[in-house]
DNA sequence: TTATCCATGTAAGAAGTTACATGATTGA
DNA sequence: TCAATCATGTAACTTCTTACATGGATAA
């Protein structure tokens, strides 16, 4: 699976072009997967080449043409078989987390401005989340979204309960503060 | 920040090999970001290049011998300078949720066997994760493990309440399930 | 006797990101 | 007037993974 996986799942829910599949992973699910433009288009390119989308070129004035894909019924299968393949097991890269490791590492300061800028990246994406909520969703849609509400909250919930182990004991390590 | 901080991290807790460098970093936090040795030893050697680590070679039978590396004043500066960098936002990725969110497509009990592994997997991460509790752990080192723990807790929550959401309409997109 | 741990390293390739190139329209 | 939105695409590059190569010791 990978992301012409991603642009054949966005076209079941109907035909768009590069730029608004980007759109609409982005709405969906950003938080669980996400791609560029330098990733779709030629994703959409080889895909076209394998005869699972079609393509229909709508001319616009000013703009590149918009080039409007379409699931093919082959394109279908693909995704169908793409789903049923098992799934790789979760990826996540935090940079955030390798700094709370080695906060002892960083001046006390430097770790409360990380903190409180993660909590308030939170707040902020509880909010957009909530407000996207129940409109009349379809169930795997709320699911997802439910999901990564759930998640962000615990998020925030974490790092406002616990944030004091790691605020306490930063800036001890040698080499580190302003009294250096 | 990339593999080159991570080896420099793990090595304020000790010197070590690439090997022990790959086994501390599944320990401490593989669930928030991880390497293989093919990108571990490359960087290992690179940082040797930098001057940013020493290496002792320790003769052994039968194996290759043992590299242990050290830290260099260098390299601890970098260290401090990587971590002071604005992190990068998460990057999660994750097949699982892709599968969840197109399960309409997908039969039934295909689902509930995905979510019946997912569950089983939380299960056992979050009991490796308890027991490797209140070790007399360093601060920073709780509030990792913690914070892993109680994300898998609500993955594991999450999917007990919320399954039916998508089990209850998968299976019901044409060309779907065993009436075909 | 079979798998796992120990132990290092390379080479090929996958997969995706970033930056670039182009440019009209619209709202603040 | 400045930024964002719409709109596509390429090329260079980064970064990491996978598979390979090698092989003794130990535990089940």
């Amino acid at each position: 699976m990978d992301v012409k996986t991603l642009c054949l799942g966005v076209l079941t829910m109907g035909d768009a072009s590069g730029y608004e599949i980007k759109k609409a992973l982005e709405e969906c699910f950003s938080r669980f997967y996400d791609a560029s433009y330098g990733s779709i288009y030629p994703a959409l390119a080889h895909l076209q080449e394998e005869g699972l989308v079609s393509c229909a070129e709508m001319p616009q004035d000013g703009k590149p043409d918009k080039k409007v894909y379409a699931l093919t019924p082959a394109g279908r299968e693909r995704l169908l078989a793409d789903l049923l393949s098992p799934p790789a097991p979760d990826r996540i890269r935090s940079q955030f987390m390798v700094s709370m490791f080695f906060s002892e590492f960083l001046p006390r300061a430097r770790v409360r401005a990380l903190i409180d800028e993660r909590l308030a990246h939170y707040d902020e994406a509880i909010a957009t989340l909530e407000s996207h909520q129940d409109k009349s969703m379809a169930p795997s849609r709320r699911f997802v979204l439910g999901y990564g509400l759930a998640l962000y909250r615990t998020h925030r919930e974490y790092l406002a309960k616990h944030r004091h182990l790691v605020e306490a004991h930063s800036g001890e390590a040698a080499g580190v503060g302003a009294a250096e």
